[in-house]
This record gives C-alpha cells, structure tokens and sequence, in this order.
DNA sequence: AGGGCAGATGCAACCGAGTTGCAAAAGACG
DNA sequence: CGTCTTTTGCAACTCGGTTGCATCTGCCCT
C-alpha cells in the first residue's frame, strides 16, 4: 500500500527534526512528536492534553514538562497560564495559532477560538516592543445562555 | 490620646462591616481585614501577600482562602491568575483595577498596567454573551530594551 | 563504522498552591 | 440565656509542576 497521502508524516516528521536542530538541539522522538501535536492543535494544548493524546506510548511526566518548558526557551513555542491555572503551549510566530481571540465560557468552562482578527493593540509608552497580543473575552456561550444550567 | 487622623480605623472599619453585613453574611474580622486590605491595595494581592501582611496574628490559611473565594462569590472582588500561575484578588467593580490593559514584559517578567482603554469587543457567534474583556500584551519594557539583559 | 560524550530521558521523591471534611468556636436571634 | 447557623482552625489530601540523579542516546569526530 503506498504512501499517497499529500504530506508524508515522515517527511513532516524530517522537516520538524530539522528545525529542532536548527536550534542547535537534538532532534529527539520526543521532541518530533510533542512539535507535530502542537503545530497540529488549533488551540493551545494543556499538559494533560498532550499527555492524553499521547495515551500509550507516552512520554515520562517529566520529560513531556522538560520538552515544552524547551520548546518555549528555544523560541519555538510560547506558554501562558489559563483560566484554571494551568500552563497551555502553542506554536510561537508564524504556526497557526496566531493572535486571534479566545473566548471563555464562565458556566462550561469551555474555550472557543473566534475568527475575528485581533484588535489593533494600542500605542506603547516609548521604548516598549510589542511581540504578542491576545484579547481574552469571557461570559456565556450561546449553549449555556439556552436555558441548561 | 484622641485619634484624630483623616478617617479613623475604627470607622472604616464599620463601614466595611456594614457593606459585609449587605450581602447577608456575617461581618467577622477575617473578612473586615481582608477587605480593608484589599480596598488599600494599589494592585490585586496574592494569597500570600496577604498573609505577610497579616504576619504575626494571621489567620488560617484556609480560612483566608475560604474568605477570598467568599469575596469573590459575593461579588465584593474578583480573581485573576497570574503569570506565576497564583491567583490574585482585587476589589470588584469600582475599583482602581477596572478593565485596562496589561504589558507584560517576557525578559524581566514585570507587569505593566497602560491606561489605554481597552478596543472595543468584537462582535460574538450568536447567542454569546460578553462579560469580561482583557487585552494582554507582551513584548519587552523600554529598560529591558535599553541594552540591558 | 564505531567511540565517546554532552545532552536527553526516566524514575522517584519532592514542593507549593489550593481543596475537603470535620469538629470546635463565635455570631445572630428569639 | 439557649439554641441554631455560620465561620474558623486543623489535618490530611489533591494536583500541577519541579528537582536530583542514574541511565541512555543522538550526534560528532575520527
């Protein structure tokens, strides 16, 4: 049976590997396999989400921490606390996951991407550099507001 | 001695009291101290601010806690997580800390408030309703810069 | 190809913020 | 003053995340 789907995940997988490298670091499975989730995820993932992704053949606990909490020093990736305390991870920069907005419901919990471009961010006081802005909305979603709860 | 300075302890106190007494609950002195606390917090505090604060003839951590979530319940304040992933509290509604927005500098870690207003919500999907926006930026702060680091 | 080593992994134990259950203390109210 | 409810304090626990250390492995250099 041939391989004839449009990007061969081990062609991705090498294109992933090099940019691992490009950082200077090796190019581990771990690494490849936690990088193809998150470029993959069209919303930032959780620990937990990884993890369970993962499910069998997952990582160690720690080495999953240790190779996010690398993917953010490398630049590759950005963290950021949610609104349960807990860190979620995205692709820094160019990955799919560019500053657009998030809306969080107050009574389910969950968290929505919406496909409004992010406002214009205001001016900064001198000598401040923007690199990253989310505008974070929160209230009901349309669910909750129909009458369950 | 006659105590004589602008608004006497004992009388904000009261005050406090009386506004603890409005939402039906007891006016206990776990709850008058938070409360002053707060009010005199020029940004929202931690946990464990307040319990330095607090210091010697401090409460219970928990019972701190539990006044904390019972603030935030009764709507007198309101609680946010940090970037250290710790919640923090601050007086609701009036307060100095009403919707502005946040820079947060990612090389020294310090958070700004800018007194920009914060950008209008964009419109949501049907049937959401918006209580909360937050726009949060980060970048580097002009000491950072400034050649440093 | 194979050796060697810095860098990466896995394991176990640990940490700190926040939570839960329950009995004792303190207000409120008749 | 008695009783009934709300708060408090204590102890034990959960959960996300971290640290120390021994083992393993990708990668470079002959």
């Amino acid at each position: 049976m041939p391989d004839i789907s449009p990007a061969s995940p081990a062609a991705v997988a090498d294109a992933l590997a090099e940019r691992i490298r490009a950082t200077g670091a090796r190019a581990t499975p771990a690494r490849i396999r936690v990088l193809e989730l998150l470029s993959a995820a069209p919303a930032p993932l959780s620990h937990q989400d990884i993890e369970a992704v993962l499910g069998a053949d997952s990582l160690d606990r720690v080495t999953l921490y240790r190779v996010l909490d690398w993917l953010v020093e490398s630049g590759l990736a950005v963290k950021r606390v949610d609104e349960r305390r807990v860190w979620r991870f995205s692709l820094a920069g160019g990955g799919t996951h560019h500053g657009h907005v998030h809306f969080r419901c107050e009574t389910c919990g969950r968290v929505f991407c919406l496909d409004t471009p992010p406002p214009r961010p205001p001016k900064l006081p001198g000598g401040f550099t923007l690199a990253r802005a989310e505008l974070d909305l929160s209230g009901r979603c349309a669910e909750c507001n129909a009458g369950n709860v």
